[in-house]
DNA sequence: TTTTGAAATGCAAGCCATTACATTTTCTCA
DNA sequence: TGAGAAAATGTAATGGCTTGCATTTCAAAA
């Protein structure tokens, strides 16, 4: 209300400059072929000698598009998503694009209201983090022609565009690996898996990879918590209290495993000697830790460059979805052995 | 030009749907207070069911506004950055906003360039880190009335708005508290110094200290490395093949001292007993590594939400500029002790 | 009841670049 | 030289929203 308005040139302030008509500014700047080349140069000094720039929102209103492209993750702060949204974004500014980031803090809600957010400031296009949310926003982004991206899961729907990896398949490889070693008595650490289809795909390879060593997967203690290296600490300390001690504790992800391996050391356990612990991811945090972790590790940078490209290309043809799978692999580290005691 | 327009609802169309002007409706989006409850629920209505998003560039050029901020940092890989970056843009959402991020890979060109594209982009406002860049740039920015506000630094400058700290101060302070243990050899491992302000200022507050405690500031080794734990690591074992070994490790920045951490402990030197490290930011990695870093804390959390709530007060009255320093405290970790050998 | 100021609402003028279409200028060739 | 085509340029509609100002509504005070 108070705000002055800036008083910056505009296309007609050029034109007059140039004595020709808007028109053909405009045209001198976007085909410049079509105009002749001595209008084209004074006009061209024009422009340079009111340093005009072209206004952002009405070119967004002409050319119903803006260049900006949005992604939403479900936290920033733990570094999961870090490796993977930087290499988005480079890929982003490396075809001329800019990328606008939200944290939805694993919030289902939070996340829709950030979606609208990001279709009102204009987004191109569209990167999500898993499949679980409400189907109505879906159509919400089709109707308005805007693409979506996937990240860091696959989907059954053929029609959704996706860069990811199979979490079921990831988790069981690992829980087998460490399964194989002989542990018989094990429980799981998971993010909440409400509304959150990588956690629930991770424990549900974890349970695959438990019912086929003939272990009770039903009897498999899980314990979901929130997002934190105090939470993994607190879950791990929780469990330690119940029944008999578990040899191996397969986490979520790796910023449970650290806070689990920190426990363990807090209350007297060897790792791995005493306790077994694997994560998920492969973060920085994982090699800093000690014992560094076994985990299975994701390509993060691989996934974010992939997933920018593949968004921009929807952009130009959204008539296929481009569904990508990307491979994972298990890191040996220090933090998983065979059992030394008898469970 | 091929893009086919769907015909999304308009604000026409929901001001018609619940009989009453653009106006009204315009104002239910953005001025709730200033529309009537029943009104207001009438509107909300009709926006639901047309399931109306207002149009971005109809809207910026109508307002000279997008809500739409930058960001600008030098990295989101490691962690630095991200609990600040998230704070702001959790102070932005509260404020109706959006957040841009970029980063420039420390590179000075590198973020000129992103600073103009956020501003081709339509950016209210722009965050940025330190103050190391080409003037030219502030010009560029005043001349489009585009508020800018400095991080993690504070400035000289008194037209310039800032949120920072002084590092310089901070890193005095640390390198005091070491000294005061007793270390007489010590070394510097900094982040580059080059168009750094932050890292130029930490060592400068070393520098300090070593003067006031009659060593030779001249004799202090500085090893200067790009960053990352693998940098820290190879300065670590650089310095310690020249000369005699230090029994105190400055670092510039607690990714480094991790690094230098896991390179003391790879050639079998006990930390802090052979050798003391520190850090300076006080991220998640200080208090995951072990032994756990003695460090600088920084109110990152504290540092984002308020730029975040500068920005957009400039953004409202840019006339004068607002400038705030914030407390940093060393945090007493277990990688510092007094010396346990002669150096 | 009447008055009156505040709150709510409406009207319509922008905001700025693009572009279909109209008009003018220039060029080509019989 | 003049007709017609091609090239250059201009005119003005368009897009959807915000907001200063005008008008209406309403409730409290007189």
């Amino acid at each position: 209300m108070k705000r002055s308005r800036r008083s910056l040139p505009t296309l007609e302030d050029v034109a007059d400059a140039a004595s020709v008509s808007t028109a053909t500014v405009s045209r001198c700047l976007n085909e410049p072929n079509k105009v002749s080349e001595s209008t084209r140069a004074r006009v061209m000094d024009a422009v340079e000698k009111l340093r005009y720039s072209p206004n952002f929102g009405a070119r967004a209103i002409a050319a119903n598009r803006t260049g900006i492209f949005g992604a939403i993750i479900p936290t920033m702060e733990n570094s999961i998503f870090a490796r993977g949204i930087e290499a988005f974004q480079k890929a982003l500014v490396a075809n001329n694009k800019t990328m606008i980031v939200a944290s939805s803090a694993y919030d289902v809600d939070q996340e829709a209201a950030q979606i609208r957010t990001l279709v009102a400031r204009g987004a191109d296009g569209i990167l999500l983090i898993g499949t679980d949310r409400d189907p109505g926003l879906y159509s919400f982004l089709t109707e308005r022609e805007i693409p979506v991206v996937i990240a860091w899961a696959i989907s059954d729907d053929c029609t959704q565009s996706y860069v990811g990896f199979d979490n079921v398949a990831a988790a069981k490889s690992l829980a087998k690996k460490a399964l194989k070693l002989g542990h018989k008595k094990c429980a799981v650490i998971s993010a909440r898996t409400s509304m959150n289809d990588r956690a629930r795909a991770r424990v549900q390879g974890t349970r695959q990879a438990v019912a086929e060593f003939g272990l009770d997967p039903q009897a498999l203690t899980i314990v979901e918590t929130d997002y934190s290296i105090q939470c993994g600490h607190d879950a791990f300390l929780g469990l330690s209290q119940v029944g008999p001690a578990p040899t191996l504790i397969i986490c979520g992800n790796d910023v449970l495993a650290v806070g689990a391996i920190k426990a363990a050391q807090q209350i007297g356990l060897r790792v791995p000697d005493d306790v077994s612990i694997t994560g998920f991811d492969d973060i920085e945090l994982a090699s800093v830790v000690s014992p560094a972790l076994t985990t299975v590790h994701v390509p993060h940078r691989e996934m974010g460059r992939i997933a920018a490209e593949t968004l921009v290309s929807l952009t130009n043809d959204p008539s296929h979805p481009i569904q990508i799978e990307l491979e994972t692999s298990i890191v040996e580290r220090g933090s998983l052995a065979a059992p030394k005691r008898t469970g």
